[in-house]
DNA sequence: TCGATACTTAAGTGCATGCTTAACGATTCG
DNA sequence: CGAATCGTTAAGCATGCACTTAAGTATCGA
């Protein structure tokens, strides 16, 4: 869980587009079908139905079909692992500046010393 | 800042090659010179110096050369960017579920009253 | 039943990405 | 100086990605 390397890459993959990026913050208002989601975009609709492929695939979104309408919605589990796999990182990051700055600041003492 | 869709592409396509995501844990244990980072890894140097670049372009690192030594260290501040993104559009996520809720029982009350 | 609606599939184009090898530039050190 | 080290640039190649148009399929509604 902790090293889902391909989960990881297909998810940022999938946030890294403003489109897909774009499909999410209109499903983040609520289930949407896909002409819904077209709706606003400039691309044709198989454009679309090539993104909402990425986000299915990503897992970050589920989709269904009933009758003629497929309904998307988001799948909150996935941006959830991204969200802490970057929260791990920062806070890492952060600790390790922490420890470097204060290796620095004793550098700067052992100067003074002389 | 809220709509920073460049930074953030940028930043989530970085975010999204194990490779680069590699490099970044080396570099959570500590700044390193470019050939330190490559080290471990199955590619050339012009490859790792690719991948440092899109790493500097989305600003999650930055690096100062020294003589003939490069060296590269991590970036925090953008990657917090990142991490409010996806942040908002979950909480947002929930928010919409909460009200969905409420009016699925709203219905259930209604049916009672039949 | 027939036309409109809502997707879906297929095929092709152009540009970006990730990699390579081959050379070159710029320090450092014996 | 001359060789080794560290990085950089250039060129080319294979694959992937985002998009298009054209042509389906399936469902719904009058």
């Amino acid at each position: 869980m902790l090293n889902d390397s391909l989960a990881l890459t297909r998810t940022f993959q999938a946030l890294a587009d403003p489109v897909r990026r774009g499909m999410l913050a209109r499903l983040s208002r609520g289930p949407a079908s896909v002409s819904e989601l077209a709706n606003p975009l400039p691309i044709s609709l198989p454009a679309v139905m090539q993104h909402l492929k990425a986000l299915e695939e990503s897992g970050l979104v589920r989709s269904e079909k009933k009758g003629r309408v497929r309904t998307v919605q988001l799948e909150p589990k996935r941006l959830e692992t991204a969200e802490s796999w970057i929260a791990e990182r920062r806070t890492e990051w952060e600790a390790q500046l922490d420890r470097f700055e204060k290796y620095l600041s004793t550098l700067k003492n052992d100067g003074e010393t002389h």
